[in-house]
DNA sequence: ACATAAAGTGAGTAATCACTTATAAAATTA
DNA sequence: TAATTTTATAAGTGATTACTCACTTTATGT
């Protein structure tokens, strides 16, 4: 693996586990095993390591979104979407946790795959022909990161029995 | 108000807009017009600042559990619970933030609120005879937090509705 | 009124911050 | 193989960090 990669890994490591403003370029370098200025070589500044690691993450979103977009039965595409958090893959859990960690502390933080999967949601509303489907859509939504936050901060052991007890919730099982 | 008060203050609207490691304690005393050297008067360090808020806030929250116990109908404490974010003050807002923000931040976070609230659930759930009370309390407490990190990120308008949607899928309406 | 304590200040402190620069080693190309 | 570009380092930079200290002002109790 290139310095450059391994660079962004360690960062993304840190960051997730400590955040993003107490984490020190310097911290990075000397875990990651490289002089300070490397960082700099690659990445133009902090804020551009981070950038960097957003963007990576951001195919993993649409590849998520993509993959909903394959059922054809509304009630199979909720099924997926309610699932998302559940199949969390452990590669991915330290991107999603300081994704969600950046949330509270930038002052603007991008909404555009969250405007994306809630129209996706109030479709799928819209044909299962419930009374309101925008509200429906921004509640699920709520749900979804519930689960998601809960996931990423405690560890949720029975995912499977969570997961049924949605599906029951919304005639899905 | 005391300049102790105030720096308490000044800390808490900051920390809660700005997040808790990126506000200096040069810009608090300088936001609170008092000098860098009485914050360590009256609060030995900087996190001895950050204590002194949540602890101020634990009584908002010890409030708010005294007065869900006081319905007697399992129903009525059901409703009481969800529609505890949906009932957030606009005094109470940055204390939230701050709280939910430093979940992400701190490597241990104090539970003790949310295991109390948790068995309060589970009793109602039980009152009201689910199969699961366990799960069902954890689900629903993962569907409280989502909606208030909602309400505190985003800011939801619809406030009346979303409590309908939730009261009509637990049938409390 | 006087002594003691508490509240408050402003100029320090060493350490750490993100970032730069000069220079060397390694890889690539001609 | 020689020239050139890329990768990497080590030792800096000024600015900012949390925190201290010597000192003054204000309040309090007898």
């Amino acid at each position: 693996m290139s310095k450059k990669k391994i660079i962004l890994e360690t960062a993304l490591e840190l960051f997730s586990r400590n955040g993003y403003s107490t984490t020190s370029t310097a911290k990075i370098a000397k875990t990651a095993g490289v002089s300070e200025g490397l960082i700099f070589k690659h990445y133009e500044n902090k804020n551009g390591l981070l950038e960097a690691i957003l963007e990576l993450g951001k195919e993993k979103g649409e590849a998520l979104f993509n993959e909903i977009e394959k059922f054809t039965e509304p009630k199979e595409q909720l099924k997926a979407i309610l699932s998302i958090p559940l199949n969390i893959p452990n590669n991915d859990h330290a991107f999603w946790k300081l994704v969600y960690a950046l949330k509270w502390q930038a002052d603007e933080y991008d909404q555009t795959m969250y405007i994306q999967i809630k129209q996706l949601v109030i479709n799928i509303f819209k044909e299962l022909e419930y009374a309101h489907p925008e509200l429906e859509a921004e509640f699920i939504l709520m749900i979804i990161d519930g689960i998601a936050s809960s996931i990423l901060l405690k560890g949720v052991k029975q995912k499977e029995e969570i997961a049924n007890i949605i599906f029951e919730k919304y005639q899905l099982s």
